[in-house]
DNA sequence: GCATCCATGTAACCAGTTACATGATTTG
DNA sequence: CAAATCATGTAACTGGTTACATGGATGC
């Protein structure tokens, strides 16, 4: 769980583990963030294996791709005026290696029973190939599908056949949006329902 | 969550491991079923406690009270030709006692954030007074209502706007279930909607 | 009498958590 | 210069899991 989200924001852009842990907040809610007593150790792991290996803070994660003209000075100052520098000095920043590229594929493609770690997998599926994201919708989707009860039983208890019903329509949920992140896949990447594009610069 | 599952089942009769382990696979399907790796421990925890006692395997759970005029040979023939009456030999059957009790309904009776643990408790909340039922509802209620976001944030990456929108989805059905309960709650019991009796004998 | 299920238990592991320790950097 | 925040890490604990060990009872 915590590699495959580890490798999938290290897959995007280098960063250290502080700033890793604020982006696994923004990942799937402030609920069910990962602590950093998990999260440290977990980035020793990948170093230690090779998926990740610490870089040279290479400054401004995401901007100012800084290949090609820009000199040295010129890069530092640009640095120093767009945003927060920070510290630099004692924090590691990470990037992510070939084999950890292999590794978070595999994570990406392996079945996982777990619904939060398949929720993981779905929030890094773009990494993978359409026909690996459609194979990962689906699976998951017939998955579901067999835990529909044939008929709702009727137990003795109010309460409990109410946590049935609801077992059942959530289940039923999941199956309905897995259906239509599936049928989303058919279509033209252009005719996909897109980010509602309210009137942006013309 | 497994002392709160085994008080529970404990509560209603006596019961030795083995079978505890069976129900509680019915009680929230064969899925998120407790190992034996789990259960004896924690019994023996429970035993140490004294929230649970070692009682003389007495047969027939729930049927043939036993009380009364009935003689032992007679009551152990019964037992031969009922039902599988089964080894009894080295099963050690448990009962729940007063600790027990109270230890059940202070843990039906805590705020629980987990979702699995929060069902566990619905699932025997019937051994709730209606009022602490009410609030077990209505706090869980509250509790969910303030994780629905304000506004969809429009990410940028189309399938974690997906996976919001699911979570805001999966977040409005439950607050729905719970809605439902706390409004049959305020029904007189024989007007609560009830397990759809479809003609039994008249 | 042999396979199968019933029944209990232990040991090693797993994936996370909380609490603690430490120190650098920034900001008011 | 003090307080807040950034940043990294370790140790102990938690609540479970799987795999293993053991043996009685039953069915065929």
């Amino acid at each position: 769980m915590i590699e495959l989200a580890i490798l999938g924001l290290l897959n995007e852009q280098e960063l250290h583990g502080y700033e890793l842990k604020k982006r696994l907040g923004g990942l799937l809610g402030p609920r069910s963030t990962l602590s950093f007593g998990s999260l440290y150790p977990a980035l020793n792991r990948l170093e230690k294996i090779g998926a990740v290996k610490a870089v040279e803070a290479a400054e401004h994660p995401a901007a100012v791709p800084m290949t090609g003209s820009l000199g040295g000075e010129v890069a530092a100052y640009r640095a120093r005026v767009t945003s927060t520098i920070r510290s630099r000095r004692n924090r590691k920043v990470y990037g992510i290696t070939e084999l950890g590229r292999e590794r978070l594929h595999d994570l990406l493609v392996t079945p996982r029973t777990d619904e939060r770690e398949f929720l993981v997998q779905v929030a890094f599926c773009r990494f993978l190939a359409p026909d690996e994201r459609l194979m990962l919708f689906r699976r998951r989707r017939d998955e579901l599908a067999g835990r529909l009860p044939a008929r709702a039983d009727a137990g003795r208890d109010r309460y409990l056949r109410s946590i049935r019903e609801r077992d059942a329509q959530t289940v039923a949920n999941d199956i309905a949006w897995l259906e239509r992140l599936i049928a989303d896949e058919a279509l033209d990447p252009d005719d996909r329902p897109d980010p509602a594009i309210t009137g942006g610069p013309r």
